[in-house]
RNA sequence: GCCGAAGUGGUGAAAUUGGUAAACACGCAUGGUUUAGGACCAUGUGCCGUAAGGCUUGUGGGUUCAAGUCCCACCUUCGGCACCA
């Protein structure tokens, strides 16, 4: 940043502090309150990049805008600041994470100052403060507490080379990132959250917000409820053995096409099939079983790939036929949906039609469509359209019929019943490292899992030499003898503490409550300060938190909601989320540093002599949509100079004319574009279309140079256009206001222009005239003529004349002050 | 594979939701100014055509007085996919 705006930058931060502009007040009242949230960074090394910088000043640009239309505004910021990448960094530097985290957030808010984001720092918070962190362990224990947390052997991600846990990022093509070793599964025991508990009431919640469409998709499709049926297929083992599986089926009436069962390689059941089958059955079996445990859940059902199988050489029976069924065992089923089993019906389903076709089983169709189909080709799977045939007494039903009669003959039985199934998973939750909140729970061999007494929260992470996972697979915490070693909280006896750390999630999916309360001891949040600023009004944040962290954010908050420890009126965070764009480098790739192609928002700053961060604001605002994604491209930035220079003249030149009073008249057209600008600019903003409302005011001020003659425009004028650029160009438009106002208060303690829609409407207009759709003429036109007045003008132009041809019109379209279409 | 989004000039992009396609800006061209370069000012700039005129929003079809916008089929690109945050 050169000098010259280096001063301004610390002149007017120093000035507006001293105001307190940004902070805001929990006194005043509610109904003006607007919580403006934007997601908080997690603070990398690198520093504040350009998207960064997009997506905060497109928050800023709307929370400047609010506070001048009267609003009491909550804007705050802090620091995700848990996470691998601090941890990777540390261990390879030999620093400590904590010492690093304070370097990256030190250098982000330095940053974010220059950028002139107008954040409330008096409520920073930081999810590596143990202040902070004490509510998330706090959390954590409510959810044991309740029975939603509990310990379950799970699959990881494993390098058998580097004998350490890897996270899905670290896995590249099935391969170790660090080694290149060949990754594979191992099972070890992690804390699981049951967020499938709140499923229904997370989609029904979605009801209650105003959240952008997309996002709302893609949280019903996350959830992926469906409706079917669970049922009940009987096996046996051996003539004294019996048992049974379970499966889940969204179409029941397609039993009687069910030609075999298909098992996920983690079923249960395979313990005992293996005791009970032969030698060589039984090594067959665990090879499939070894190999499956290679690939990601991705890999697995995946349609493109070879479809792989072994059979257990056992029957199950179909029980609305008797008919004995061959039970499989394949990857493509997984253990963590539905039942971990299925019912194959290889007719009406295209995963189950290339297992049988593969393995030559039979296939029978049970749905015959209204075209033509032959089952030896591909499935049959547009299962609603169509009619039962091979059903026995559901034949020639349709499916929806069959559907129902079905559940009710399932239930009647007693071999199944109506079930709804959700493609959401239970959430693990523990990750084997040491950069994250500690999971505040103890291991007593007499009492079994305890949480940690509240009082003794937060559990702090210690200090450590290392931070390596360890050979095991568990946390390096677990190798300070003195912190694992406690006492029972519950009988007082030798008891070990839980090593793990919580996921990244655990830390962000709750902030935007502490904001309202940030120093508060003894509560999360306090009741009634919670109950003036939710729910967030407007939540600001990129495409990729749209499912994952919106939803956790959304369970936890419903599950505080049913502790009472947030407001009852409100059981929605978030009333409305909207996303914003991604700035790609300037090779059309995503910014990494890898790749060299991170582009420096201070760099850019200081190619200006002045209003380095005014012409960084207003560029990304012009640059294009604020949801959509662009790569960078900075040839543009110098129109923005351009802009900025020509308003700096146009006050100069009116200033040295007329230092007192303003006798530039302002002339009806004048008023008229000042109202439409200020309507067009209120409304961009409020719709956070910042390109279009930057456009708008370069449209203004071309416009008012070519209205008024020898370049002076008048003052009234031009204050009102500083007030509509105000929240792109702080610097610039405090700077110019001062100077027409002299020595007046700041100008972002004035009140938003307001328009008269009277002034707004246009006293001519151009008027379109259409023959046949196209657009022959376009004429000058006084508003409000009625259809006969502007037929008679135009039957008398020659221009039309030639197009009519003497022909009499069949038909006329009229839209008043706009358009006549002459139809011959 | 599943889910989602998007295809408009040389470039970034607009288009009040079915009513003037290309606003605004970059770039480029010509002229002016300048010792020169830069900066600045003025004019022009979708494509074809000397012109009259014709054509134009990924491709093909449809609805309509009227389609970038609605419907059907197809092509292409991008994003997310549960241990990155």
């Amino acid at each position: 940043m050169s000098y010259q705006h280096q001063d301004l930058f610390e002149k007017w931060f120093k000035i507006w502090e001293d105001l307190k502009i940004y902070q805001v007040s929990d006194l005043l009242p509610k109904e003006k309150k607007e919580y403006i949230l934007v997601e908080f960074p997690y603070p990398s090394g690198s520093g504040l990049h350009i998207g960064h910088a997009f997506s905060f000043v497109g928050a800023d640009v709307y929370a400047r805008f609010q506070r001048m239309k009267g609003k009491n505004v909550l804007f705050p910021m802090g620091w995700d600041a848990f996470g691998l990448p601090t941890e990777n960094y540390a261990i390879k530097t030999k620093s400590k994470p904590q010492e690093i985290t304070a370097q990256n957030t030190a250098t982000f808010k330095r940053q974010m100052k220059k950028l002139q984001l107008s954040f409330d720092w008096s409520r920073e918070i930081n999810t590596t403060d143990p202040q902070y962190y004490q509510w998330t362990q706090w959390i954590f224990i409510q959810l044991f507490k309740k029975g939603l947390a509990f310990k379950k052997e799970m699959p990881i991600n494993w390098c058998p080379q580097c004998k350490i846990g890897l996270a899905n990022e670290e896995v590249v093509d099935g391969k170790c990132e660090r080694c290149g070793a060949e990754v594979t599964r191992r099972n070890i025991s992690q804390w699981i959250v049951k967020i499938t508990d709140y499923a229904d009431r997370l989609l029904q919640g979605l009801e209650k917000t105003n959240f952008i469409e997309k996002v709302k998709r893609s949280q019903i499709n996350w959830i992926g409820a469906s409706e079917g049926a669970q049922i009940i297929f009987p096996i046996e083992l051996s003539s004294s053995q019996k048992e049974k599986i379970e499966i889940f089926t969204t179409r029941p009436d397609t039993l009687w096409g069910a030609t075999f069962m298909v098992l996920a390689p983690e079923h249960p059941l395979l313990d005992k099939i293996l005791k009970v089958c032969s030698e060589k059955k039984n090594k067959e079996i665990k090879e499939y079983i070894k190999k499956s445990k290679k690939k990601s859940d991705l890999e697995r059902v995946d349609l493109d790939k070879e479809k792989t199988g072994v059979f257990t050489g056992l029957y199950a029976l179909n029980p609305v036929n008797k008919k004995e069924i061959p039970v499989w065992i394949s990857d493509f089923v997984l253990s963590s949906y539905g039942t971990g089993a299925i019912m194959a019906v290889p007719a009406h389903d295209q995963r189950d039609w290339e297992f049988a076709q593969k393995f030559g089983l039979e296939i029978i169709p049970v749905i015959k469509p209204d075209q033509e189909w032959n089952f030896q080709e591909k499935a049959y799977v547009d299962v609603e359209k169509g009619t039962l045939i091979n059903s026995g007494p559901i034949n020639n039903l349709s499916p929806d019929q069959a559907f129902s009669k079905m559940i009710n003959w399932l239930q009647e039985k007693g071999i199944g019943r109506s079930a709804k199934n959700y493609h959401l998973r239970d959430w693990i939750f523990s990750r084997q490292h040491y950069w994250g909140e500690p999971i505040p729970m103890i291991f007593c061999p007499q009492c079994g899992w305890q949480p940690a007494k509240e009082e003794d929260l937060p559990i702090e992470l210690p200090k450590v030499e290392r931070y390596h996972p360890t050979d095991t697979g568990e946390s390096p915490l677990s190798q300070i003898k003195e912190w694992v070693e406690t006492t029972c909280p519950l009988c007082g006896g030798p008891a070990k503490r839980e090593t793990d750390t919580m996921p990244n999630w655990a830390g962000s999916d709750w902030y935007f409550l502490r904001y309202i309360d940030p120093q508060n001891q003894e509560k999360l949040v306090d009741l009634e300060k919670a109950r003036k600023w939710l729910p967030v009004d407007i939540y600001i944040g990129g495409d990729e938190h749209n499912t994952l962290h919106l939803l956790y954010s959304r369970f936890i908050y419903q599950f505080l909601w049913d502790l009472g420890v947030v407001p009852s009126e409100h059981p929605e965070p978030y009333q409305k989320r909207i996303s914003h764009g991604v700035i790609l480098g300037p090779d059309s790739q995503r910014m990494s540093k890898s790749k060299g192609n991170v582009v420096d928002p201070e760099e850019v700053m200081g190619r200006f002599d002045k209003y380095g961060s005014d012409i960084l604001r207003i560029y990304l605002m012009f640059i294009g949509p604020f949801e959509g994604t662009m790569a960078w491209n900075d040839q543009s930035l110098t129109g923005i100079k351009r802009f900025l220079d020509k308003i700096e003249k146009a006050i100069q030149s009116s200033l040295d004319f007329s230092s007192t009073k303003d006798n530039c008249s302002i002339n009806p057209r004048m008023e008229t574009i000042l109202h439409q600008t200020i309507q067009k600019v209120s409304q961009d903003i409020k719709e956070t279309k910042f390109n279009t409302a930057v456009a708008g005011l370069m449209e203004f001020l071309n416009e008012i140079r070519a209205q008024s003659q020898e370049k002076k425009i008048s003052v009234k004028i031009l204050e009102n256009f500083l007030l509509l650029l105000s929240p792109f160009a702080p610097i610039f438009c405090e700077e110019q206001w001062q100077k027409i106002k002299s020595k007046s208060k700041s100008i972002f303690l004035e009140n938003w222009p307001e328009f008269d829609s009277r002034l707004t409407q246009d006293k001519k207009i151009e008027f379109v005239v259409q023959v046949n759709g196209k657009v022959r003429e376009k004429i000058d036109l006084s508003t409000g003529l009625k259809q006969k007045e502007v037929e008679e003008i135009i039957f008398a132009l020659p221009q039309i004349k030639k197009y009519l041809l003497g022909k009499k019109p069949k038909k006329i379209i009229f839209l008043p002050d706009k358009l006549i279409n002459i139809v011959i």
